[in-house]
DNA sequence: GGCAAAACCCAAAGCGCTTTGGACGAATTC
DNA sequence: GAATTCGTCCAAAGCGCTTTGGGTTTTGCC
């Protein structure tokens, strides 16, 4: 059923039924109730594609997903942000589409989204420090949000973002103040914006309570589980080990203390852990009493912000860009406790 | 830049342009090559809305992923097996599209799918025993591939599942053997048809070597890492707990193993894990030795072969369905051992 | 050289919708 | 009562592409 159908079986113009249907006043109260009737009996829907080759606006929002090329990885982050932005989208009849690209593509595949005209906008996730995307879609004038930033960009640009050196400090000061010395960093690839701002925070914080930084202590990885499994094993098997950690997220935590239970000590008493939670839904980390003291900032709600904020600009007219950052919650779980005594030491 | 700018630049026809980017053979080399050259200096890239609207085929896949009303979670297997799938629509020129939907508005999802013409086909995740979608999408018309199998649905439809019964009950059967007759089975929640195969293939197992099912070993629920700890925590801690746990994924498996640990016992030696294993990126289970002792079956390949399936289905002509069930590969891994001494004790 | 067959190209219709620019009668105004 | 406005509705153009149904040259062949 389409609508020139639609309009003859109702004996009225397409005109008529496409403005009774989509909320025009040119049309009596009378007529735009036949219509509606007629159009939910006869299943009617228009079709998107001839709608947004008619408007100029696809409706359509694109997420492009990177995957890298050696380890074909998705992150579990996008499936939490990417839902919580759905629903966004949803409310507001947008549809969503996907790339999944290998970052040797993107490049390319943001020039295909902007030409081929299937968006009205996109998310850009996962920024490098001096992304290249965001010079690119200024320049495609394609409307944008970036989930994170790009700290040496300075083009303005919108922006989402969560106060990674904010938390990571505070949870640095925080170790240090139960007395740690030693506090192992293991944090998320460096090439990427939040994880060298997670690494500035640790840092700050050492320096705020006149520690000295060992780079022994500071790796950065792929946030998987063994990655954690291995950092924290190396950290924990040299000599003068670490009482704690400060984790990139659960995942990566969850393989940490694996290491720590596998060397025979306990998590919170011999070895303490700090980790960033995203929230993800099938790692509620919400006990009453959560397993893992944390910084939490949910990643489900990003992905609702972000999604307004691109809307706003997508539907609002040109909108100077926005920008939003998120504070953490530094939730004390069971993973941190004093340092074990004798361990201690003064540094630096 | 769109085709009739760029016809008007090359002194060509649209139609002329048309068929030579197209490669339709009516078209002299000399000018296919000029307009090729000219197409991608000028970055031209015809329009997918138009293009849909005038082929009738919109070059796009559905995922429709279902959300729980209640809690919002959307399982992390999507996203890997999304990655996989999305490789190989890339690879044929189709866009993929998402519907994240809470399960209470699933048909309406689906009829408007099918009505407002977006996607060509779509995939069908998490069906249940007697899943109404099938009945609904083959009423509909669309196309599509269920990512599982629906036991009760008598209707021709194609399907890409995974051997489960046969896993489970190899795990079964692989554990008895070890000497342990008290297994607990933390299953998915049972609506799902797989959790249902694996139950069986649970019990089948138990029955091949001769034990009693116990009620009281069997749970069911949704699969997060709490879940397998709370879950394995009340089986522990019951009387006459279980030496052996069959837990169907990673993340609770990785639950149950702190619940293990917690209590003060050793994974493998006073208590086995068998997990089914997606192979998520992220959870890569696959050092030398891998960590648990898995039931091992990539959802990434899976989403692979589902899209190859559906593509094929959406393209070629009319096929008739096409099934594949993927065998799981035991891997034993450093969860399992024999049934410690002193609790082995003969039932049923 | 003449003719049919290829080879190459084009104009125009059509995909399903929105939107412009009226048309027409009824209600309002003076 | 004529002029205006208002309320309703419609025909047709247009969004950017594909595709049908020709046209016009070239080429090959006797």
């Amino acid at each position: 059923m389409n609508l020139k159908e639609l309009a003859r079986t109702l004996g009225l113009s397409q005109t008529t039924v496409s403005r009774a249907l989509n909320g025009y006043p040119e049309v009596s109260d009378a007529t735009r109730l036949r219509v509606r009737q007629a159009a939910d009996r006869h299943n009617y829907r228009p079709n998107t594609r001839a709608k947004a080759l008619a408007t100029g606006r696809a409706m359509t929002i694109g997420h492009v997903i990177p995957t890298s090329t050696r380890h074909e990885m998705v992150n579990p982050v996008f499936a939490d942000f990417i839902s919580g932005a759905a629903e966004v989208y949803a409310n507001n009849g947008y549809d969503i589409t996907l790339s999944v690209v290998r970052d040797a593509d993107e490049e390319e595949a943001y020039r295909t989204l902007a030409s081929k005209g299937s968006v009205d906008g996109i998310v850009v996730h996962a920024p490098t420090t001096d992304d290249p995307r965001i010079a690119l879609l200024t320049d495609l004038g394609l409307p944008f949000v970036v989930h994170g930033r790009a700290s040496n960009v300075t083009l303005p640009y919108s922006w989402l973002d969560v106060n990674n050196r904010r938390g990571f400090q505070r949870a640095t000061e925080f170790l240090v103040d139960l007395g740690h010395r030693r506090i192992g960093l293991i944090n998320g690839l460096e090439h990427l914006d939040f994880a060298i701002r997670r690494r500035k925070g640790y840092l700050d914080g050492l320096s705020a309570r006149r520690l000295a930084p060992d780079p022994d202590l500071m790796v950065a990885g792929e946030m998987t589980e063994s990655y954690g499994f291995s950092a924290a094993s190396a950290q924990l098997d040299a000599a003068d080990p670490p009482t704690a950690f400060l984790v990139s997220s659960v995942v990566v935590a969850i393989g940490a203390r694996r290491a720590i239970e596998e060397r025979g000590m306990a998590l919170g008493r011999d070895v303490s852990i700090i980790t960033h939670d995203d929230d993800l839904s099938y790692f509620r980390n919400d006990e009453t009493v959560p397993i893992f003291t944390a910084l939490r900032s949910s990643v489900r709600e990003a992905g609702h912000r972000a999604a307004n904020m691109l809307l706003s600009q997508v539907s609002g007219s040109k909108a100077s860009p926005q920008h939003e950052l998120m504070e953490v919650d530094l939730m004390v779980g069971r993973s941190t406790g004093p340092a074990p005594l004798g361990v201690t030491r003064r540094q630096g």
